[in-house]
DNA sequence: GTAAAAATTGCAGAAAAACGCAAATTATTA
DNA sequence: TAATAATTTGCGTTTTTCTGCAATTTTTAC
């Protein structure tokens, strides 16, 4: 049995009960428990599950997303603050979801009057108190890892829309793949996000950088702005420098 | 049974009564009151819980300044908790907002597979980690004060639906002038979620017994469970038991 | 103030994890 | 195809973690 192999098997039990132990897997499977352990490490590393003492358990149930701690926190930030910087007043904004999306979303200041289009609820539920702000969360199925709406009716609303600016967020960003992404889901999604806007401005910390994942979002001749935390000079934005983008 | 396991019970446990007593806890779990002590300790120091003499008390309960204290929490949990017991496994489930609501979708068990409806981001996010539940966030323009998505796009999306039963928080409940509402979209929506439905349940704390609002949802006729924290021969559910609902 | 309940502490046995290493398997290259 | 390199796997040893028990101290209740 291939590793590949053990390690669905292990995700279908950690889906069916949300735990498993080591002693059981060894079991199961016909390996060492060491081998066990070396495939839970590396679930874990991947971050598809957590491992425990004696075994692991699944993330969702024992770590609910908005509990968990945001990774990179900072440079998000600093991406974040660059982008809202490119909000106006009056101005319809389109926004996807994704941790470095709610950072800016935190950071949009109170005086702003403006209409926010958004399919992640959470986003919405940080603007939903600015007082001079209209949200408006387009609704459909909510995407269990992507923890934003998607599927055919979000695409249908998102074709009705035209807004001033699209902020998304990036999982693969490479000079040239373009923007990539690894749920089709969410690429059908973010394909028309870009639709419906004048400007697209990808948000991206720089790890994410020259990483390309198994499907594409697009290529950068559909991307006006795009904003990372590395000074726009640095020697791994240089591949991107020719390109007809603003780099913030 | 491992210790990770133990934690979240644990912390399941404070969610739903406010308070755990270690005794308890070591006869439910199987595993000694040094285990459980030891146990508390570590949430306790990672500042999930308060740990006093006997057990544990829910950190939010008893320091309501940090969190957004939900008023008449228990009665809530109450009523939700009955309200959980209508849902059967493979039901199409469609719920309004409201705090009631949102401990509802808390309650709901890990277990259950089934899809759910809803208006509000608050339980969605609360549904969308339950590995066999399907949740459906129905878009729309998010109001301020009521944290649900309204408007005509609602209305419309809502139309297109039939659910198996749809649950409903109340403002304003009267024997005679039924349910009742003081915000004009809310009770738009709410009209058009008992539309969609067979069985509309009716969630309410006692407190809203006998008070009206400005506008009205529905009447009696339409509804077919109605559930309250009272004793269901209670002296204040007198008017109530005419009608052809059944009172829980 | 006393007795009962609960907490703390130290300790020991058991279970699990980590580590290094060797054998076996798989992939790569000539 | 053969030889080499890289990866994977299992085993023995050491280290760490977990858990229950007993003795002692602290808290609570009457």
């Amino acid at each position: 049995m291939l590793k590949k192999e053990r390690h669905t098997y292990i995700m279908k039990q950690i889906n069916l009960h949300n735990k498993v132990l080591s002693s059981d897997l060894s079991q199961q499977l016909n390996v060492s428990e060491d081998t066990i352990r070396r495939d839970l490490n590396e679930l874990d590393e991947s971050g598809k599950l957590l491992k425990v003492h004696g075994g692991a358990l699944s993330k969702s149930y024992h770590f609910p997303f908005h509990q968990n701690e945001v990774y990179a926190q900072e440079a998000k930030k600093q991406v974040a603050l660059k982008a809202i910087q490119l909000i106006k007043e009056g101005m319809v904004v389109l926004t996807g979801g994704g941790t470095t999306m709610i950072e800016l979303a935190k950071m949009i200041p109170f005086s702003l009057e403006a209409t926010f289009f958004t399919i992640s609820p959470l986003v919405a539920l940080e603007l939903v108190e600015h007082p001079k702000l209209t949200v408006i969360l387009i609704g459909g199925q909510l995407s269990k890892n992507a923890q934003i709406n998607v599927g055919a009716s979000v695409i249908n609303d998102l074709s009705e829309i035209k807004v001033d600016i699209c902020f998304l967020g990036a999982n693969g960003i490479d000079a040239k793949e373009g923007i990539t992404d690894s749920d089709w889901e969410v690429v059908q999604v973010k394909k028309a996000m870009i639709k419906s806007t004048s400007k697209v401005v990808i948000l991206s910390i720089s790890e994410k950088l020259n990483s390309v994942q198994k499907m594409r979002v697009c290529n950068f001749n559909q991307v006006t702005h795009f904003i990372t935390e590395l000074n726009p000079n640095h020697a791994n934005l240089a591949s991107f420098s020719e390109m007809n983008i603003q780099i913030l």
